[in-house]
DNA sequence: CAGCATCCCTACAGATACTG
DNA sequence: CAGTATCTGTAGGGATGCTG
């Protein structure tokens, strides 16, 4: 899940290998219209371990979508939002968010064995 | 990157779970508005081993997006196509494609380092 | 609080060869 | 043509413990 700008046959993947990540997505979405502190971010996705978090923080930062902004207080204080690059993927995500309402509708309707 | 059910904390992660693999999305554009054989769509995605296509396509075709229609000639002709629920997500992958496209300029303007 | 460092393991994915 | 089967390596990712 490296960027390596290996050319890509066709937008979407490129834009899939960057939101893609197992975490990605979720982090962007809980971002787009709030400022969130590693440990706030932490709690609402908490099947993130730490190490993931950060991983996956530290890629979207270095793709442009997300500001790291650290201050140097005691206690650490760091605070993560979108950039204004970040803020142009908030069409995709808001279309990635209701398809996927209309799913999960689909499939509790259909399945019930969970 | 099974479907499982596992309770999703936002919808977001329900799409990407089905949609965010490898070669998912690049499938899925692929057939947005043709039916492809798998030696055409292993044509259109090269970087995926049969394997991996096979696999990809046996994903979706189980999570409903896709189906696959096999004819019991000779030699063999399998055609992949979108399911009607599979349509619903056109207007995701065209944002994503979208999105990806303007993404794309923008790293070929900033960055030629390759 | 916000992480980094380690150890460790398995499942994702590549290469290759074979079949109806 | 449209796959399956097997064998294998690598890295994705979990658990745990430590630090500025």
């Amino acid at each position: 899940m490296k960027t390596c700008s290996s050319s890509y046959t066709c937008p979407v993947e490129a834009t899939i290998h960057l939101i893609g990540g197992k975490y990605k997505a979720v982090i962007l979405w809980h971002l787009r219209d709030q400022v969130l502190r590693f440990s706030e971010l932490h709690r609402l996705v908490p099947k993130a371990t730490t190490k993931m978090l950060t991983q996956q923080l530290r890629e979207l930062e270095s793709d442009g979508l997300i500001s790291r902004t650290v201050y140097p207080v005691v206690p650490p204080k760091t605070e993560y939002a979108l950039t204004e690059f970040g803020q142009t993927l908030l069409p995709v995500l808001e279309s990635l968010c209701d398809w996927g309402t209309i799913y999960l509708e689909k499939i509790s309707d259909a399945d019930c064995s969970f």
